[in-house]
DNA sequence: TCCATATTTCCATAATAATAAAACTATGGA
DNA sequence: TCCATAGTTTTATTATTATGGAAATATGGA
């Protein structure tokens, strides 16, 4: 990853509601949310969090996929290894003593209840 | 950590030159790098370079020192670890699944060559 | 077909952030 | 004391981003 597009991932997580609206979808897990029900939980009119949905959604930290007349969001974990791989690299010289992360891979295994 | 702050830092990191800033400090170690040679290795004017080493200082990622007529800037490698520590956090509902980070801490014991 | 709902797009406005020239403030050395 | 250097602050300008009302676009159900 180089650090012009880890700055973009960065930049779209450094927004309180766009960071809100990510975390609650990586608390959500597999099963994600629905657009209206993040924008109930956030307090978020429409059209403001439709444009935050699509910022997530263009850098690729998170996934929209329809469902009859909605639209469930998921948090892209992949993206994120990545990121958190990107900061924790390179440091001390290349001795990288910020832990390598093998992260979310486990979530795929949790139940959709 | 809440939310509102983990988002300043995320914005702080979310702009080419400020994660180009930090990078540099995080190879450089504790050693860290003297205001203009970050400058020149990355091509900022002074002003702008200025403009975004504060604000990196304000948000606690990097710190200033003064020495002599030169101000030596480090990063501050706890706060990237409890940003790291926030975003991994709450993964699959509290189970964790993201690595929690013990991080830098050996970067103490690096020789300061 | 008509309506209600979910979501997006359009649009104008407001707010914020980035840039760098010019001027200012240390600091150490001659 | 004077000069050069390192860095910051001030300032103006430009560029970008955020916001939310209004209108538009699905979609499913009555």
């Amino acid at each position: 990853m180089e650090t012009l597009n880890a700055a973009e991932l960065l930049a779209a997580l450094g927004h309180e509601s766009r960071l809100g609206i990510f975390r609650l979808l990586v608390e959500a897990g597999p099963e994600g949310i629905i657009a209206s029900a993040i924008g109930e939980k956030l307090g978020l009119p429409a059209p403001t969090l439709s444009f935050h949905l699509a910022h997530l959604s263009r850098v690729g930290l998170i996934r929209g996929q329809k469902e009859s007349r909605f639209i469930r969001y998921l948090a892209e974990y992949a993206t994120m290894e990545d990121l958190i791989a990107f900061l924790t690299s390179n440091c001390c010289q290349g001795r990288a003593c910020l832990p390598k992360t093998s992260a979310c891979s486990n979530i795929e295994k949790r139940s959709t209840t």
